[in-house]
DNA sequence: CAATACTCTTGAAGTAGTTCAAGAAATCAC
DNA sequence: GTGATTTCTTGAACTACTTCAAGAGTATTG
């Protein structure tokens, strides 16, 4: 399971095994939080089994999707866990979800038995920002619609999985309009 | 000038020697392209004076800023960088612009020979995934007019070296938008 | 220092996407 | 399996932002 994702990077098997052994499988119900923002979360989770939702609450109550993630993806507050500062995102189970968390300071005593670890983790976070740059760029040029079509073009399993309120969300308009160009689509 | 940015990391002295030993000064005029979409360019741009904007031309010839980068920023198009494909997006001299510029070769060259840079290099892409991430849940939580406000009271060089049209494509509005923000301001 | 080219502003008309409200359909809880 | 909650759809009125066009102000160039 993990081996799949070492193979991001060159690991030996003794390598892999040292990398494994830091990690703690964790199980949450459908609805849980993962993460909740407000609160210190120095761990790094992958996901097994399940998938979560991203989303920032504003000073309206109202919450915006910022990620999804299914098998084989990583989330976490990254800045939380960085600096040991409260999270800003909620991270929460939008399936039963089976993950392996890893704490910072696993996260770090890797670091420094393995050096390949270093180099997988820094391709991840390049990955990660070269994800979230295109998605302004995609932001900023394409109309909503746009966005819709190519989001269940790219990741069908989002559409199947996820519910219209949480695609909505993560494309920055609300439900009702989805329906509108989901109504749209089909008329022609 | 590059061990003040060393700061972010741990380095002997003469691991930083080794680091600088790699870097070439390079300059341009404004209004120069440094990085031209569709040509594949294997360097990461360190700015010493000067600023630059990124941006990416859509289907319809218009084009889209995502990001600004000032004296001590990092830039480059990380996909292209890494991967050495044909770059998305393009960067553009606002003013007369210094650099320091190091080529994939000798980035990965300075991987091998000083771990610490690993490290840095980790940081850095860590620090600018976080950067986009929390720019994308701006993007969904706020209008155009608290985008624009929030942006000249963080970063207000941003509104004395950067003209108005760049700043509104920045945001992902018209120009005439922000205008008319200027004035409501004004108003008050 | 004149000619040219950008930058910023203003206004009027248009459109993409929102809000609110209410009903139908699906899912969840006991 | 029935009641309660949540999800999705529809429609009508609204608003944040765009488009186009034109003019004034400010740089840039030869």
């Amino acid at each position: 399971m993990k081996s799949h994702l070492l193979a991001y990077s060159h690991f030996t098997e003794e390598e892999i095994a040292k990398v494994l052994y830091h990690f703690e499988e964790k199980k949450f119900k459908k609805r849980d939080l993962v993460i909740e923002a407000g609160h210190v979360d120095s761990y790094q989770y992958f996901i097994t089994q399940g998938c979560v939702r991203g989303y920032i609450v504003d000073y309206n109550g109202k919450e915006h999707n910022i990620a999804f993630g299914f098998e084989e993806f990583w989330f976490g507050d990254m800045e939380s866990f960085t600096n040991n500062t409260k999270a800003h995102y909620n991270y929460q189970a939008l399936e039963d979800l089976t993950v392996l968390a890893i704490s910072k300071s696993n996260w770090d005593k890797i670091s420094n038995e393995v050096p390949a670890f270093i180099e997988y983790s820094r391709n991840l976070f390049r990955n990660a920002m070269i994800f979230q740059q295109n998605r302004i760029a995609k932001h900023l040029m394409q109309t909503a619609e746009q966005r819709y079509e190519q989001l269940i073009y790219e990741n069908p399993k989002v559409l199947q999985r996820i519910s219209l309120k949480n695609i909505a969300s993560y494309l920055g308009v609300t439900p009702e309009f989805i329906s509108i160009l989901r109504k749209k689509a089909a008329q022609k």
